[in-house]
DNA sequence: CTGAAAGCGCTAACAC
DNA sequence: GTGTTAGCGCTTTCAG
């Protein structure tokens, strides 16, 4: 399908491409008679300007690079939309990659990205610390959701650790001694929840009850962790999951053991999904602010578009508990 | 942040780049001698290709733009995936776009493909017939999940009647006969549910019972919708909603006024995503085959890739109905 | 099997 | 204000 070009659009409105070049770009210094002729001109044609062509030329791209580690994860598309209208904003045009939920489908997302030569990267949710201080080798990269990070790279993400604690404060005032953690491998952030859920308890004089499960912040992992505590005996009387899929995945297994939430056990999740709202659900979880993370990633790339030697800055999200009627007082014959 | 460029390889190997070209793309007719010294110096340097400079040249991009219309829904994320698995398995490179969930959200998407002169795009879920019309005249288009379409648009869809015919068809077995509709709105397939959804009530001798509220096949949308349905009067006993996003939101709605499902209500959605199968919720809900369809969308676009003016095809899979827990007889008092 | 040369469509100085 | 002239980095005949 041959496409329009400028030479073609020049010719037909009788002037050189470089003003058709100037006109396209809005550049002011053009007289309204010749912006006229060759704005009609291009229209008449369905002219389109190449991009591919127009970077060549021009080194930059206006475009950043998304890179989402899991479409499935409405936490990250809640973080991609919040991108898009920061970067709406400023007029800078967004491309998404899919992570496939693993270390090499990211890899591959970025390395997309890089041979198409974008102004930047965003990395929402990365698994893997390595590759992307790889990537910030060739461009401006932040990462989302997680504080490991290199030199060169500017990350924006909530308090992980803050957020742990939050939530153990919330079971244990309630007056919870067992409680597990289901964790997230090595999901953004996982470690650092997982690290807060345990200075937690030791910090409330529980260290003997840390349990942790191993999950990778998705409902069949969730499910499966809480199958495994399920066996635990004695049975812990309240779960953090540490993000809302596994609290979600954990919630199933438990109600099809034929336990009830919040009666016999509680549950905390980590995300504030919108699906933790609805009411068959009520699920008490951690908010992060989507919007400052959506916002301070674009911020911090910009800013390190041309300034890159710069020290890596990161922005720290306060994290805040909503608490719903997932949990509760521990059942009274659980000492 | 400058990029070792093939030039730049060529002398370092002491060839031409014609030559690094050839091995770049891994052509059969070169020394071995040859392909080995190019290699290595492409590694000592790093060198990755400019694919912006590589396609202005052959003007193929081996890239397919893939709009999704809402990130948030997670039909869309596993059609993603499934296109994403099918592209994988031919070598094409996958790049999406976030429409939004707006017509204009969609269109700029499809525009910054245009541009970029991708080789095709897939529309998941659009909203809107004629932009995708529009966009097929510069570009190989194909859509997934809307059965309209124009003279040179390939489709792959679900049988969205025959998927709505088989909820109310379920639906009337158990004795139900007020059973209402959330509709979708302007959204992929809505307007075919519903006619599913019309023509089964009439088949049944129920066309006087036909109710439908609008949604938009988002949660808040349903929400809205069945406060509708629960001021009506006499009360539905049975919802069908166009999708389960939707089906979630009104199963809130419902479970906040003190309606319990399936005793004081039936409810079935449509997609049969993840959630629906938690067993909190246990959604009655009718099967999309979105394996079939991410492979089928792929197949179509490359057949049109080289099979311009040929006429547009269209896949149709079958819809499959999966009862859970969500349905029942209604109650003895609704007559 | 390898190299030279001519672009792909556009931008960016630099003249006029 | 507007045109000319070089490329941007790569592919692609076409010779040899």
């Amino acid at each position: 399908m041959a496409q329009p070009t400028m030479k073609m659009v020049a010719e037909r409105a009788g002037v050189s491409t470089a003003l058709v070049s100037l006109v396209m770009r809005g550049a002011p210094n053009v007289s309204d008679h010749r912006r006229a002729r060759v704005l009609a001109a291009a229209d008449e044609l369905g002219y389109r300007p190449n991009v591919l062509a127009r970077n060549l030329a021009s080194r930059r791209t206006n475009t950043i690079g998304v890179v989402l580690n899991d479409f499935h994860n409405p936490f990250f598309a809640e973080v991609a939309d919040n991108i898009q209208a920061a970067a709406d904003r400023i007029g800078y045009r967004l491309l998404y990659g899919n992570g496939k939920h693993s270390v090499d489908g990211e890899a591959e997302a970025v390395e997309t990205f890089l041979q198409f030569r974008v102004d930047g990267i965003i990395l929402v949710g990365s698994m893997d610390a390595a590759s992307m201080e790889q990537a910030a080798k060739s461009a401006a990269v932040v990462v989302v959701g997680r504080s490991e990070h290199g030199q060169r790279v500017d990350t924006a993400n909530t308090d992980d650790r803050v957020g742990a604690n939050l939530a153990i404060d919330h079971l244990v005032a309630l007056g919870h001694r067992r409680i597990a953690h289901v964790d997230g491998g090595d999901g953004a952030g996982a470690s650092d929840r997982a690290g807060g859920y345990r200075d937690a308890m030791h910090r409330h004089g529980l260290g003997g009850h840390i349990l942790i499960a191993a999950g990778d912040y998705t409902e069949e992992g969730g499910q499966a962790a809480a199958v495994q505590l399920l066996a635990a005996s004695p049975r812990p009387t309240a779960v953090f999951a540490s993000n809302d899929l596994s609290a979600i995945g954990t919630l199933d297994a438990f109600t099809t053991a034929g336990l009830r939430v919040p009666d016999d056990v509680s549950l905390v999740g980590f995300d504030n999904t919108a699906m933790t709202a609805m009411s068959y659900v009520s699920l008490t979880t951690v908010n992060q602010p989507t919007d400052e993370l959506g916002q301070a990633a674009v911020d911090l790339l910009i800013r390190r578009l041309d300034a890159e030697t710069a020290p890596a800055e990161h922005f720290v999200g306060s994290p805040i508990l909503v608490v719903r009627t997932s949990t509760a007082p521990p059942p009274a014959e659980a000492t």
